[in-house]
DNA sequence: GATACCAGGGTATCATATCG
DNA sequence: CGATATGATACCCTGGTATC
């Protein structure tokens, strides 16, 4: 393609959809009127009855004003928010040039914001549904042993079963659009994939954040789900405690003092906070050791390891993981490492 | 190769406001 | 005054990419 052609194809009206996708759903820099189905059909309604009317002087300012009366009200009462409102205000009048734009808007809101809506709330948000039933099976017939098992099946099965659900969605909403767009639109082949596209790429990328606000929770349900099932006592956080680092259980000792249990899958960048939660400072609240269960443990490093290994962090990995091996075998690491299906056994003998 | 960043939104949860 | 609705905030990273 000629680079002319390129641009006239990216200035085509119908690229809004994804810039005013984008735009409804950002909350840090305006407001996330994209997740208010309710306000958006308003809006979608109101703008559309201007649009029929006869008189068609001005229609173009009275629907700038229509959107503007309709957000403003909607958001009086938030003073903090005010500065965002008036900055997306401010942006939709100057990217709304058109009649033409104002009809990209309106579909935007309509079929793109809010079907988008409704199939991200139908993606599970947990995958408990997904793995309870099987988990328990396995602890029920393998015991102990099964733990690592659960963990890694927990994963799979609820990958599974969520990115399915996903799958579904993205199809059937995706078919609705295209259906839509063939019916009541007169758009060229060329500007349906420019809209279709845009629908795919804002339900993935937001399609994902839940995957990843999905994992983080899904490793919390599976560590409660195997204290419960082991009958472990969960104790209270200690008062006025803050670390950087989130514990998401207490565990009370036979001594009285805490086991502080933490699950993430990756630690990423996030563990250079916990430094600051010296050995002193557990001690002061009677914290014997901090658990990691860490699922995916590749960007485990030596120095990570090291570090908090030397503050009384102890790490569970996978049975069959490849750190698990090497630090297990490794003179200066070995002591902070355990397999996973060693927590329920180390729990109880605390 | 290790670590940091986030063209980062979704969601749970706690806090506050409003309604009956 | 209690119940419900709404708002603010913290935390997630079934994560890729940039940087050193």
């Amino acid at each position: 393609m000629k680079s002319i052609e390129i641009l006239s194809n990216i200035q085509n009206r119908w690229h809004k959809v994804y810039w005013f996708s984008r735009m409804l759903i950002n909350n840090d820099k305006y407001i996330a009127i994209g997740k208010e189905p309710g306000l958006l059909s308003t809006i979608a309604s109101s703008l559309r009855i201007v649009a029929g009317e006869h008189q068609k002087k001005n229609t173009l300012k009275i629907q700038k004003q229509t959107l503007r009366n309709i957000i403003e009200e909607r958001y009086k009462k938030t003073s903090s928010r005010n500065n965002r409102v008036q900055r997306l205000l401010q942006e939709l009048e100057e990217e709304i040039e058109t009649l033409q734009d104002m009809e990209v808007f309106i579909l935007t809101c309509e079929n793109v914001m809010i079907p988008l809506h409704q199939a991200i709330s139908n993606i599970p948000s947990d995958d408990k549904e997904f793995t309870l039933n099987i988990a328990k099976s396995f602890l029920d017939i393998q015991g102990e042993k099964g733990l690592a098992t659960v963990i890694s099946l927990w994963d799979d099965l609820g990958v599974k079963g969520c990115l399915t659900a996903e799958r579904t969605e993205i199809v059937r909403a995706f078919a609705t659009l295209r259906i839509l767009l063939n019916k009541d639109y007169i758009v060229k082949e060329e500007e349906k994939d420019i809209i279709l596209t845009a629908f795919t790429q804002e339900f993935e990328r937001r399609a994902a954040q839940k995957r990843k606000k999905r994992a983080g929770g899904s490793l919390e349900d599976v560590t409660d789900f195997i204290l419960e099932y082991y009958g472990i006592k969960r104790a209270t956080a200690p008062a006025h405690f803050q670390a950087d680092i989130e514990v998401d259980n207490w565990v009370k000792t036979k001594d009285g003092w805490l086991i502080g249990i933490s699950c993430k899958r990756t630690i990423r960048e996030r563990w250079k906070q916990v430094a600051s939660a010296e050995s002193t400072v557990l001690s002061k609240f009677k914290i014997k050791y901090i658990f990691h269960i860490v699922t995916y443990d590749e960007d485990l490093s030596d120095d990570k390891l090291s570090l908090l290994g030397g503050l009384r962090h102890v790490f569970y990995l996978p049975d069959d993981s490849r750190r698990l091996k090497y630090a297990s075998e490794h003179v200066g690491l070995k002591n902070y490492v355990r397999p996973i299906s060693q927590l329920v056994d180390d729990l109880k003998k605390q």
